[in-house]
DNA sequence: ATTAAACACTACTAGTTCTATAGACTTATT
DNA sequence: AATAAGTCTATAGAACTAGTAGTGTTTAAT
């Protein structure tokens, strides 16, 4: 399970990246209340996402937060990392911060590390492929249009 | 992450695999040793794996535990399931315990959902086709042998 | 019948993480 | 100067994690 404050952030990244189509930017107040979000702690994690360079933001009147990157560069795997912390299922098995699980006799022939490498290539499969846009876009399509999307790729 | 009671289970359920070659059971103390799990600790996980229908105990001297079922009948994502509950990365996308998001507005057109409905497939793909026996294999497995599986499938 | 070996069950706890909330501060606009 | 917005730090309750402890029950060997 990703946590609340997971699903917080990608939602307000969300709102963001729709925004962005008509070049306006956000206020914190308005994501918060649009989505069901609480305003202090969205504050919080867009503070967080804007130190690790997916927004940019301005004080003040008329100010407001805005992605830093076109939509179609932030993938839900980095949002992730930076939210929830490693993706991985196993600790050794983390990109971003692997550690040793004190207790395995020998990771290399570790059994369940095995099979959970594979996981974690199928969830990195989809996280890191998938961008704010390309969830956006996924949205606003119907059944049928899944076949287009086949066909443009 | 998975829990730390989840590889403990697993590592567990490989060694009782293990023994199942040589139909003997295994008992607690040996299990914890062998494998540096904390011998209480694991009197919990494996009964409430027992009361699950994977595993099967004796009693007494000459007690022990031993898999109720074959471990290619057993998978890694039924064994998760008990163990760290459900293996979706929302609730509003668990089979076993479907919950609506509290905070969404709408299911069926949320972005997050279907982004993560692809990574619970993903997942699901691995886990749930993956069984104990298969992990085992696996580890004996050199690189090459791999192809030899793909020849069998 | 006794004893020892093993599983069965319940309760408890220290530490950590999650999900916020609160409040003071800084910056920009009007 | 007043107001609207983001920035930063601290705190706190609830839940979860990873155990530990202790007692009870069953089986087999003597």
């Amino acid at each position: 399970m990703i946590s609340q404050k997971a699903k917080y952030a990608l939602r307000a990244l969300v709102a963001l990246a729709r925004a962005e189509t008509d070049s306006e930017a956000l206020i914190i107040a308005d994501i918060a209340e649009r989505n069901n979000i609480p305003r202090k702690f969205l504050e919080q994690i867009l503070l967080d996402l804007k130190r690790h360079g997916i927004l940019e933001s301005r004080r003040g009147k008329h100010g407001g937060y805005a992605l830093l990157r076109p939509a179609d560069k932030i993938t839900f795997g980095e949002v992730l990392r930076i939210v929830d912390g490693p993706i991985a299922p196993l600790p050794c098995l983390s990109k971003i911060a692997y550690r040793r699980c004190e207790d395995c006799r020998a990771e290399a022939s570790c059994e369940v590390r095995r099979v959970f490498a594979r996981v974690a290539e199928a969830t990195r499969g989809v996280l890191d492929k998938t961008t704010v846009a390309d969830a956006i876009d996924d949205a606003q399509w119907s059944a049928g249009a899944l076949r287009k999307k086949a066909q443009r790729a």
